[in-house]
DNA sequence: ACAACAATAGTACGAACGTACTATTATTTT
DNA sequence: AAAATAATAGTACGTTCGTACTATTGTTGT
């Protein structure tokens, strides 16, 4: 990029390059885990000097968060930013179970950053797991919000707890990563629509079933 | 061990080393992650040499190996055996459930070790990653063996798919040991049950649901 | 008990790591 | 265009890594 169209965008060369080097960490990060990510064979990977490339950052944990808080920008960009387009309740928050499922391919990344992230520093005290910790409540935060605003407009039943709605619908996420970055499974998306699709059900059934059944039984 | 302790187990000295080495490897790897498995540091750990220890198993990627099998066999040894007494179906596959919630715990173990392994090695091609894929295979085929038990006996439907049950029960799990190893949510377990019992209630509920609806819509 | 062998320790090596420190270019401001 | 500043490269250092290789100690079978 050259320094006049540099300018109209608003960016130094330094800030220029950040973003360069984050995009490239972020990638890395997302398929060899942010431990493998070292100086030196990100340097190598943008061909800068490791030297060039740290003063960026300082150290080794602030490329480690700068990292991590981009994979979260790219991540509400293409997930939550969107689903903010439909209306409150149920088709928004359909809406983001659906981006979750795709966004990873959207922005070209192997795994979910932050799911590589939560694994590899929730036993780890100090800055990075700090700074995992702050941005998934955050991300869990928003969810319940979405999904106590479901149970607002009436969609959801009353009684349900929200919380172990998310609670729910993260593990069908993590399923759906493991099952597309280990087993290659052409069915993973399938599946986790599949299962977004039965809890959101089960969350929208009110007491009906019982009903039925004591109907049933009393023959 | 003294000398006449460890042959009335049938055990040389170097297998009792090794096992020791093992035990001490599994929680490490547990709480830090397989990378973090260097052999200076668990030589440390457990007061030996670094030639001594390596000696045992020849290459960091053998120990990997042989940490994460120790690890497969004691999740088998407190969680499927057990469940193996009881009668095939739904109680044995309830059985599995609770004991996959309490495991970790069971074995003194931070994390899960397998779940750690494989968001370390889903995208890392090797014989550590072809391990991991080899266990966490046979695991989903018992798991899913388990599930069609329980269609045999009529307690669950007989349109459930029972990969698709497998895949959600999975991804109960991982949110748990989320929820438990990053948030040290104490509410992880109790979220984890109801979410085991909501899953398996759903595979037993035959088309009930669906009948009520329609008599409700037509009003 | 002694030979044969298994198990452990010692030492050394190149490679890669994170991070100082200084030098040299680009870029921006005046 | 020159001065000031930002960005990048170069070099070096101490650590730790995995893994050879050799030496020593401990264990086992005869």
């Amino acid at each position: 990029m050259n320094a006049i169209a540099r300018k109209a965008l608003n960016l130094t060369k330094g800030e220029e390059t950040r973003a360069l080097i984050l995009k490239a960490a972020l990638q890395h990060a997302s398929t060899h885990g942010f431990d493998a990510l070292t100086i030196g064979s990100l340097a190598e990977k943008i061909g800068m000097s490791k030297s060039g490339l740290f003063a960026h950052f300082g150290s080794k944990e602030e490329l480690q968060i700068a990292t991590l808080d981009e994979g979260v920008r790219r991540f509400n960009q293409v997930t939550t930013l969107p689903a903010l387009s439909f209306p409150r309740g149920l088709k928004r928050l359909m809406a983001m179970c659906e981006n979750w499922v795709t966004w990873t391919t959207q922005c070209d990344l192997a795994g979910c950053p932050m799911m590589t992230a939560v694994t590899e520093f929730d036993d780890k005290p100090g800055p990075v797991r700090d700074a995992v910790v702050e941005h998934m409540q955050r991300m869990q935060d928003s969810l319940v919000k979405s999904i106590q605003m479901t149970i607002d407009t009436g969609e959801f039943a009353a009684d349900t707890d929200p919380e172990q709605v998310a609670f729910e619908l993260f593990g069908v996420l993590a399923s759906c990563y493991r099952a597309r970055n280990l087993f290659h499974d052409e069915k993973a998306n399938t599946r986790a629509r599949k299962a977004f699709e039965r809890l959101i059900a089960s969350a929208m059934a009110i007491s009906e079933p019982k009903i039925v059944r004591r109907s049933q039984r009393s023959t």
